[in-house]
DNA sequence: TGTCTTATTGAGAATCATTGTCAATATGCC
DNA sequence: GGCATATTGACAATGATTCTCAATAAGACA
């Protein structure tokens, strides 16, 4: 049986107030200093169930970190992140999917996953000349 | 200046003979079985050094470690992963090219990067009922 | 060929994100 | 309110990767 915690409620309402895509560490650290007191590994179980239940998204960054987000549909879909600011663009891309599964079963393959993100400098940080 | 010694040659070719990824730890374990010692962190530096030639390509898998696949064409492209023997097809898709590159500015986003990579079982591999 | 500069190596320590441990605590059902 | 147990938290443990720094060896030059 799941059972609602104030961790998990702490948690969940931080990640929806995140635009983009945060790591476990900084989550973690951003309700510490609301006051919001609670142990990482809580952070870090908790963004797991969450993921779990389809409730939120995990990606890898570039730099080998794990980064979370809330989901705002449940369907599947990829995302144009800014390596900068984190801000996000959630993309669905029909002729990716087909792609991916297509090209998979061509070569033999079964029980196809794929991982289609794409990183860039979004338009506001662009225009800055250094962060 | 840019020296060539027994390590870095030793690396490259134990890549070379390996149709798959692999990640750093296992190949120094291989080099190391075969009677070539040489440092963990030499295998390290060397493969970063190979992928900063792109004599390499470099990819995270799905569990966060680094695999490294010596590269048979200089030419960007993905790849077809079995998530079992580390099997793998090299794919060139322009049309995944496009279709990142026109995606990222219609956001303005620039200097787009994508990860486009494709995991699965191979036909070999779902064959086999376990391995 | 011998010497010299310095890129490279190796062994282990250090780092850092993440996961495991386990006693203490709090939740939801009765 | 009481109870069984899911969950928490502090910290240890893990595991990949990087750093440190003295020792070594590659390549240039005489």
């Amino acid at each position: 049986m799941r059972r609602n915690t104030r961790q998990r409620d702490a948690v969940a309402s931080a990640l929806a107030q995140i635009p983009g895509f945060v790591s476990a560490q900084t989550l973690h650290g951003q309700l510490k200093a609301q006051g919001d007191t609670l142990g990482l590994a809580t952070v870090y179980r908790t963004l797991a169930s969450l993921v779990d239940d389809d409730r939120a998204d995990i990606l890898t960054s570039p730099d080998g970190e794990n980064l979370y987000r809330a989901c705002t549909t449940s369907r599947h879909h990829h995302h144009l992140i800014c390596r900068t600011c984190g801000m996000t663009v959630e993309i669905e891309a029909d002729a990716v999917e087909q792609w991916a599964q297509s090209l998979a079963s061509e070569h033999g393959f079964t029980g196809a996953h794929h991982v289609v993100d794409v990183f860039g400098d979004c338009a506001a940080c662009s225009a800055q000349p250094r962060a």
